[in-house]
DNA sequence: CGTCGAAAGTGGTATATGCCACTAATTCAG
DNA sequence: CTGAATTAGTGGCATATACCACTTTCGACG
């Protein structure tokens, strides 16, 4: 019997996503590691670069993602130096961030990187099937799953 | 300017795939949340419920997943009871892994929340494009990404 | 104004995942 | 049969992510 026999690997979406996710962060992971930056680290620095000094929560909402995950992921990039944080003026409950300049040139570097490994994944996968599937997940990103529909 | 004049957000293949893994993962886990356990939990009880006493080897292979890794996630599991491992006679590097009566109970517990958060993702998404997604994350997750195309 | 509830972050705790160095058990070449 | 190479897991360390309880600020209201 071969692996495939096995059901519901592929019936959950999301278990299915969760492992799609692995595989493909390993890849973009091994491609980025020269750079010393994860893939999510590139991905965070460059979303605060093209944010305006964006505060921690539009961050999070950007990324769909909960406040203090950000913050705790936040802190290996103060810590090395690529980021600095400071309270907003105008409200002091809100802290934004931004780039150091040792930051921007570090996403300069790993973005070169980050270029090969996307342009080979579209190679492999394809470029239109790559562009649908990003489609179908931003799709889906956007909806409102309310929480128990009938969790009875 | 809006949020979506944002260039990158949804260019990135790796950023948008894990984006939408927190938001479907986030479902998952609330619709689960009365069981206990996580939507990876869940997942990997269910793993193991299918598997014949797999081996820790066997189970990361089909979820591709570090063998280390899926020795700590499996730690809480075992901790609690639900699971447990013993040596493979015949090759005793080899350890394999199985639900204990208490840890299969609770697997069907969990499977009818896990049923309810299919359903009603399934009726947010549609069913044709939640088994699109799925066809497609699968075909994507088989491919051979060789590591650098051209890390020059 | 003072009070009170909402909004933004922080810190602690717990799971999810990966890498690396190391150990134990096997396999294989000679 | 013995020593080298391989295979399966473990443990430590680091990042990724989430929830919850708190603290600090704001803003609205009487």
């Amino acid at each position: 019997m071969s692996k495939e026999a096995l059901p519901g690997l592929t019936l959950c979406n999301n278990a299915v996503l969760r492992r799609a996710t692995r595989k493909i962060g390993q890849y973009y992971d091994d491609v980025l590691a020269p750079s010393g930056l994860k893939a999510t680290q590139q991905g965070l620095l460059y979303q605060i670069h093209i944010g305006n000094e964006p505060a921690m929560g539009t961050i999070a909402a950007s990324l769909i993602m909960d406040l203090s995950a950000l913050g705790h992921t936040l802190k290996p990039l103060i810590r090395d130096g690529y980021v600095e944080t400071f309270a907003d003026p105008a409200d002091r409950r809100v802290k934004r961030v931004r780039l150091t300049p040792r930051g921007l040139a570090k996403l300069d570097e790993v973005m070169k990187l980050w270029q090969i490994a996307q342009r080979h994944f579209e190679e492999v996968v394809g470029k239109e099937q790559a562009e649908r599937l990003r489609a179908v997940l931003d799709d889906i990103t956007a909806l409102d799953f309310d929480l128990p529909p009938a969790t009875q």
